[in-house]
DNA sequence: ACGGTCTCTGCAACCGGTTGCAGAGACCGG
DNA sequence: CCGGTCTCTGCAACCGGTTGCAGAGACCGT
């Protein structure tokens, strides 16, 4: 493998200036410049990004830690983490942390010897944990605040206050929400904003779990609803399609008999019988969003301040006016 | 930051000696090894990768690139990967090729500086330019061989034909298969077999498509499925997913009328009415195993063999005799 | 013709580890 | 007591880039 000697050599100039031939053009002669490029490619050069890594400080990467993979909900985060990363000539590092704060400590540790910084997406694991790993390193949360940490989140909670909006004016006002996973901060964020601004149109919410938010739970989940609720909201998808199932085999119709509707939106949401309503969630731009702020954060812009991106509800079939009883 | 340097001035010896009783212990002796490991942690040190990994030349890196993650699909391939990778103080480097043959080609150029080595799950693009690409690097395929090249591959071809071989077994003779995406290796693979086998057997095999892996493209195919077919094997789980609500909406009852089956394992198609037959691919251990053979590529081990892992049908209530007509 | 400025290039130090080689003692057998 | 072996440690070179600093010319205005 050729490195920037030979290209140097090849090109009768001194290592330096094929150096700044490479990525500082403004500062070398034209025609350097040209006899630089062509020895580079001639040789096939390609720079070790460990030497420069060495002498820059800065490595290129940034380390990503997902709960899971196996949820598709999280697919377009990571993809517009990249396309981010690669508008900045960054390489992600990603690691998946299976909803083990323990784990998921491990593999920041070792991925942060590798990564210019880190991004976060931790439903779970303790705010003083995360405010202690920010101390040490560059770290940008996803979904979740922890005081003035920086962060990007999906704005669900004013989403979903949309959503149970569109509920009340159906004219819901027995409404069950079948929460997520315990300790998780976003679900914690819905349940408090639901309650909330239902007491104030003089409706109720009845909430179920904390759930693991699968689908199985979602069918368990169906046989415990309050009889008096026309309209169910569910934590995420599975929780959803988990629901509309169980609903079907006891033999509730959907939306006649209640009406249905998800927290955020997998695709398989738009393919059921009948399909169901849900927030959409621009994860994709979380992603992008969250590697922008981490690349200020690395360049001293000190602009620790939350990035909340707008979900908005997409009505489909499943939800309705209650019954007239 | 503290260096190696100031740990071996904390602990009175020298960078040498600290270098080696951090990771060669067996060369020092037993209280210098516990100064330096005790001046370690005292001073919170962490061995820069980017050093370590100039002279070495090894960065620890893998290399993965996924057509995409928008299908679960490829989740536990992930996971395998991490899995194999921790077990060797390794990570993964990812990117996603949305199926593009060109952004794969810059993806892998620009990860290849970073990386040690790469893996490709590339169901699309050219021989030639991956055996080129193996000249250059190291590189371990996923699900597609390329001459000798060290590739993984679950043996999907072989468990279809198990699967066919139930269909047979049942009754049916008139078979639709779904094909998957234009020019794809697997695809073609398992084409090839179940035609070949169904000859054999005095049955005929109706090929669909090419088409989009999708839930749509599904829908579509279920309207141009023969009407001999008694039933239909779909190239992945959305395309049996697309079917089986195609069929619904037109009226076939599956099984009764027909019978369906789908060459992937999706979780849906458990909790799907009826739940769908399909093959369980261990994606996860195909991952791990990748990791496994780049390691021994690495390290030059020059076994550059095919490794196949199993795939196995696995039946559930979508699949019935054909009705008697 | 001359001093000053500006542009371009090279020298050499530096980033933070790893490792071949050699030297210093300790220890051992004869 | 001596030479040989073995164990442990340090010196210094090296990996492959980047960058501060200074020097060499070119060019300019007076």
């Amino acid at each position: 493998m050729a490195t920037l000697m030979d290209v140097a050599h090849a090109a009768g100039v001194s290592k330096a200036t094929a150096s700044r031939a490479l990525h500082r053009p403004d500062m070398v002669a034209e025609g350097t410049r040209l006899r630089v490029r062509e020895a580079a490619d001639r040789l096939g050069f390609q720079l070790n990004a460990a030497a420069r890594a060495l002498t820059t400080g800065r490595t290129g990467l940034v380390g990503l830690i997902v709960p899971t993979l196996s949820n598709p909900f999280f697919a377009p985060l990571v993809i517009g983490a990249q396309q981010a990363a690669e508008d900045t000539e960054s390489h992600l590092l990603i690691a998946v942390s299976e909803y083990d704060a323990e784990r998921e400590a491990a593999l920041a540790d070792r991925l942060s010897e590798q990564a210019d910084g880190l991004i976060m997406v931790t439903p779970v694991g303790t705010d003083a944990a995360l405010r202690e790993r920010f101390r040490r390193q560059p770290l940008v949360l996803v979904d979740r605040q922890v005081g003035r940490l920086p962060a990007v989140v999906a704005d669900t909670a004013a989403g979903l206050a949309e959503l149970l909006g569109r509920l009340l004016d159906l004219g819901h006002r027995e409404i069950a929400y079948v929460s997520g996973p315990a300790g998780s901060w976003a679900d914690a964020q819905r349940r408090a904003a639901l309650t909330a601004q239902a007491s104030e149109a003089g409706a109720h919410v009845h909430v179920l779990g904390p759930l693991p938010p699968t689908f199985d739970a979602g069918i368990e989940a169906s046989r415990s609803l309050p009889a008096a609720a026309t309209a169910v909201l569910a934590y995420n998808s599975y929780l959803a399609l988990g629901l509309l199932h169980g609903l079907g085999t006891t033999g509730r119709r959907v939306p006649e008999d209640i009406s249905l509707a998800a927290a955020d939106d997998l695709s398989t949401l738009g393919a059921t019988t009948p399909p169901v309503t849900a927030l959409d969630v621009p994860l994709q731009q979380v992603g992008r969003l969250a590697v922008t702020r981490l690349h200020e954060l690395l360049d001293g812009q000190r602009r620790t301040v939350t990035s909340r991106v707008p979900a908005a509800p997409v009505l489909r079939a499943s939800t309705a006016p209650p019954r007239v009883s």
